[in-house]
DNA sequence: TTACAGTATTCAAATAATTAGAGATTAGGA
DNA sequence: TCCTAATCTCTAATTATTTGAATACTGTAA
C-alpha cells in the first residue's frame, strides 16, 4: 500500500504547516515545556497552545507527560529537527537566489 | 525579523502537504515532465495537475520551462528530496515503534 | 472533608482557508 | 481553421483556525 506513505507524509507536512506549531517545536528543541511556558513564550491564549498540542499528539510528534498539574511535552522523533533545519536551508538558498538576482553581476 | 522565517517554513510545509502535490514531486526525482506526463501517472484532471503546479510554483518549489505546447517541470532546490526522505524515515520510526507494541517482549 | 487556586483540556460558534470539479480561455503547431 | 496542451476562473463543499466560555484535574490549605 504505497498511499499509506503519502497520506502519512501529507498529515505530518500538514501538522508543520503552522507558524505557531513550528514555534513550539522549536521551543522543545532545548528540552521538555509546560504548556505554561509555551504559553508564556509564544504569547497566545493557553486554549491554543493546548489544541495545537493536541493535534501534534494527535499525529505522534509530540509525546506528554504529566506531573501534578504540569504536562511536559517532548519531540517524539528528533529528525523533526532535521526537517526544521532543512527547511531554514531551503530559505536560505532561496534568499540567496534573489539577492544574486538584485546584484550587479548577475 | 524571525517571523519571516516561520511564515516561509509553514508556506513550505504546507505546500509539501497534499498527497498529490507529493507525489508530484516524487515523479520529479527522476527528473523534468510535462503536465500530460504528470497527469498520466497520476490519473487525475489535467487542470487538476496544473493547479497543484501553480501553486508549487508560486511557493518556488518548482520550475517550469516551456517548449511549444509542453511545460517541463523540475524541482527548484534538491533539499526537497531530503524533507521526503527524512519524512519517510520518521514514518518508518513510527512503524517500528508500534510493532514493538504488539509484539511480546514489548 | 470542603473549598480554592493553578494548570490544562474540551467544546461550540464564527471566520477563514483549501480543495475538487467543470467549463472557459490562451497559445502553439499541423 | 482545427487540435492539443496547459492554465485560469468560478463555485460548492470541506476542512482548519480562532476565540471565549465551560469543564476537568491536581495539590494544598482551612
Amino acid at each position: 500500500m504505497v498511499g499509506a506513505l503519502h497520506e502519512f507524509k501529507a498529515e505530518l507536512f500538514k501538522a508543520l504547516g503552522h507558524p505557531i506549531r513550528l514555534r513550539i517545536l522549536e521551543l522543545l528543541m532545548s528540552g521538555e515545556k509546560t504548556v505554561s511556558e509555551l504559553q508564556a513564550a509564544l504569547e497566545i491564549e493557553a486554549s491554543s497552545v493546548s489544541q495545537q498540542l493536541s493535534l501534534m499528539r494527535a499525529r505522534q510528534l509530540v509525546d506528554a507527560r504529566k506531573n501534578g498539574t504540569n504536562v511536559f511535552y517532548t519531540v517524539r522523533d528528533p529528525l523533526i529537527f532535521d526537517l526544521l533545519t532543512i527547511a531554514r536551508q531551503i530559505f536560505e538558498h532561496q534568499v540567496a537566489q534573489m539577492s544574486s538576482l538584485l546584484s550587479v553581476e548577475a
